[in-house]
DNA sequence: TGTACATCAGTGAACGCGCGTTCACTGATGTAC
DNA sequence: TGTACATCAGTGAACGCGCGTTCACTGATGTAC
């Protein structure tokens, strides 16, 4: 039989579209040979096991919904501080209503995380989402738009939880779904205050 | 052989303190079973099975660090809004630090998803906290002790956010550690914006 | 009180299942002559 | 060109394992006489 030369990427991208469905927990190899086409003791012919498999598919999924995402927002100095900050609150939003019924099976396979953790590029961790926002905010503080004594890090992580919070599935099922406005009130309190 | 009257609460508490050590990922019901110090079998005598038992715990576990957590602050009107907030803040950081581990592999399990979901006040919906939050600020926006324009509901949801995000699993192996100060920076930019 | 029996809380080996993984096999292709 | 053979990508039944669940059994207790 001749060898197809793009089998292991055909086995990543079935992968990939498992987990974008219905996430990395209880997907099985006989699955994603199936979606692939192919039988499932290949599968080792190609990689280590399941495990590695489904990080790689995974880690292909985070990819691509970051490229999806387009440019980042700024560069500081541009525009209003309001917009850049609208345009990061709405990008954290795409981020992780797209990533995160993928994601909340990871807890369960350690071995998955691991190992996708390990794909990661290293500086940044995976949360190279709240590093953006805290830099971005870092530079705007040092150009004197807001103000002297902000704490970037917990402003970026107050961004990043309440998006993540949103998104995240209630205990009864689906999460809440998002308010249209939700954007404009979290970067009028971040800039504001309630006082 | 004499009946133990008490052998149901005797399983859910195993339940309990395994859920609490480890998560309701991958628990076992001989596991349980060797907690509790009875056969696996006698289980289902007092269960529906594994699936109602482990609710049970986590249900119990959930009870019990928000009984741990003592009085909620406030009133609305007393002390300062400042104070207030930084003891919900306090508040929401203990719980989600409590509890987070435990709740990490619920998306993998449905059917102890559902059951816990049914165990819960159906009015608050387990997410007591936030409603607290954002009714506390709507009193304190009755009383003008705040600006009127507040989403008090987006407000709730940063500081539940902010504090799920810290205390959250990183890819890379556990949470980042959550700085002393992160309560003050978080409800000083809460307050007063970062204009 | 003593004896025979019924009850039933509790036991734990056994069952069925689905999983990840392995491995003996297949058959199309490339090569030697 | 035709033929015999080696190669090796790909197959899928079979294996071993751990799981949730079941069920025939045990033996201490309560009861009848």
């Amino acid at each position: 039989m001749a060898p197809r030369e793009d089998l292991r990427e055909d086995l990543v991208a079935a992968a990939e579209r498992l987990v974008a469905r219905r996430g990395v927990a209880g997907l099985t190899v006989r699955e994603i040979a199936r979606e692939a086409g192919v039988a499932t003791g290949l599968l080792y012919k190609h990689f280590a096991g399941k495990e590695e498999l489904v990080a790689l598919g995974l880690y292909a999924h985070f990819r691509s919904v970051d490229a999806r995402l387009g440019d980042r927002p700024g560069p500081a100095g541009a525009g209003t501080v309001e917009a850049n900050l609208r345009a990061y609150v709405t990008r954290a939003l795409v981020l992780h209503e797209a990533v995160m019924p993928a994601f909340a099976g990871l807890p369960s396979e350690p071995g998955v995380r691991e190992r996708f953790a390990a794909l990661l590029d290293p500086a940044t961790g995976g949360s190279g989402l709240r590093e953006d926002i805290a830099d971005y905010l870092g530079a705007e503080r040092a150009l004197g738009r807001i103000a002297e004594g902000t704490n970037v890090g917990t402003v970026a992580t107050m961004i990043i939880g309440a998006c993540h919070e949103l998104v995240l599935p209630r205990p009864h099922g689906a999460p809440a779904e998002v308010p249209p406005e939700f954007a404009d009130e979290l970067v009028e309190t971040i800039l504001n205050g309630i006082l």
